[in-house]
DNA sequence: TATCTTGTTCCGATATTTGGAACAGTGAGA
DNA sequence: TCTCACTGTTCCAAATATCGGAACAAGATA
């Protein structure tokens, strides 16, 4: 089995990343070399996706992703309640800590951004909503590990290694997971991008891991001595947005 | 011609949208009906869909929009440079005013809202990013007939009317869009929704007309005498956009 | 001007989509 | 508890829409 063809429908959806990928806007060769799609078949994929207004075609025959796409993605984010609940939540820690701080939930295995209030550093943490994150080198990772492992898959084979302090091997995440378990919080200095430290903590309802809510900053502005005083407000607004949870239907 | 079938790629956006439209998940059956669709095609449309993350089925076969839409509706945000330097405009304008301000632009002759900022008011508006308003009955509509009336399509046959107040013969646009030109500004007092008030000027760079901000609230608010105060801010916010925007590159 | 590019269109071959039908699992109602 | 109506899923032959090479027109480049 040589690695199944894609369908019609996903070398469309190829092509949308890929534009979204790309700075600039892209001609259909440049597609084509790009995802290995001949000349016409990329012109006529591109040819639906902007009858729908998925991408936008200039009259130079550039094409970038189209606002169709802003309808369906805000749509998204307002579907689910978690944000909506979070939302107030994030902008009183942003505003109490002064760092970024930002909302992720594991959807398919993977672990995305779904909403963000930044800090007010001239150096801060800029994650973007909907991108997402490794799951062995960063706090929520460890934290979905912890809680619900089986929400998260961690790639098989060898661990990617991001910095010099990126957690590889298996037993030492083991050993990190279970920190985090027994802590309540997690922690992730400069595993992922060097200098850039997260605290996280889960938001759980009745005992199933929903999300979780972390404050992410510069290493010198987020000291260990300072942990404990993150991880109370973190914990107070997770138990906050938890509790409306409950409220809300089940 | 009996109106060309949509070919493969334009059916799975249908499904998107209608999914995105449809506030619970949908199973393959009701989409089918919906869209006119057999079960097994749609079944397969969606699960090319679920494969790269557009939409996400749960276990019983329920379909809703997927996080892979998130990141590909936000880049589109991101990308667009009007609406990066709008940003802190539009927050100042909801904190002077304290009503709900937001940002629009033309695309694909069609208008729609690309930001806001919501107001303090325990009734304001909530205009949804990435959803379309109509032209000849909003405020941004009117601005845009009279600046660039070859950005936006003006539906032809008779229009339709919102409220008692709609302006429906093109006459009686004619002159509001006349007015909206030699004023600098449009209104639009419940000429959509009822007891929703908006004022709006363009942003310009150089002569062309790139967006429109606008403030909206309630009608008892919006109050006309009002209306100048609101006017001269609104316009100084959109001078500052398009002065770093004539700034920026070209 | 000559020579590359680029985006777009055309059209026969074929691989892909199509959609009816059969299957299996679920939930409601008797 | 049994039944029935309804789901979502899978299968497969038929048909058709997709595919992709080639030709075309329009710019850009040298």
């Amino acid at each position: 089995m040589p690695l199944e063809a894609p369908g019609t429908v996903e070398k469309a959806i190829d092509i949308l990343f890929h534009l979204h990928s790309e700075p600039a806007p892209c001609g259909v060769t440049q597609i084509g070399r790009a995802l290995d799609l001949p000349k016409s078949t990329a012109h006529r994929l591109l040819a639906s996706l902007a009858r729908r207004g998925l991408v936008e075609g200039d009259e130079r025959g550039r094409y970038r992703p189209g606002l169709g796409l802003v309808a369906l993605g805000l749509g998204v984010l307002d579907r689910d309640p978690v944000v909506a609940l979070a939302r107030g939540p994030l902008e009183d820690l942003a505003e109490r800590l002064g760092e970024t701080v930002f909302l992720t939930a594991a959807r398919r295995g993977r672990i995305a951004v779904l909403d963000k209030v930044e800090g007010r550093g001239f150096l801060r943490a800029t994650p973007r909503v909907g991108e997402e994150v490794p799951i062995h080198s960063t706090a929520v990772g460890k934290l979905y590990l912890a809680h619900a492992p089986e929400l998260v898959s961690l790639p098989s084979g060898t661990l990617r290694r991001f910095t010099p302090r990126t957690l590889t091997q298996r037993s030492q995440i083991e050993r990190a997971v279970k920190e985090a378990l027994s802590r309540g919080y997690a922690e992730n200095r400069e595993e992922w991008i060097p200098g850039l430290v997260v605290i996280a903590v889960p938001i759980l309802r009745s005992r199933q891991m929903v999300g979780a809510i972390a404050v992410a900053g510069p290493s010198a502005s987020l000291a260990k001595t300072d942990t404990p005083r993150s991880v109370a407000a973190l914990v107070r607004a997770a138990a906050r947005i938890a509790g409306q949870l409950a409220g809300k239907s089940q």
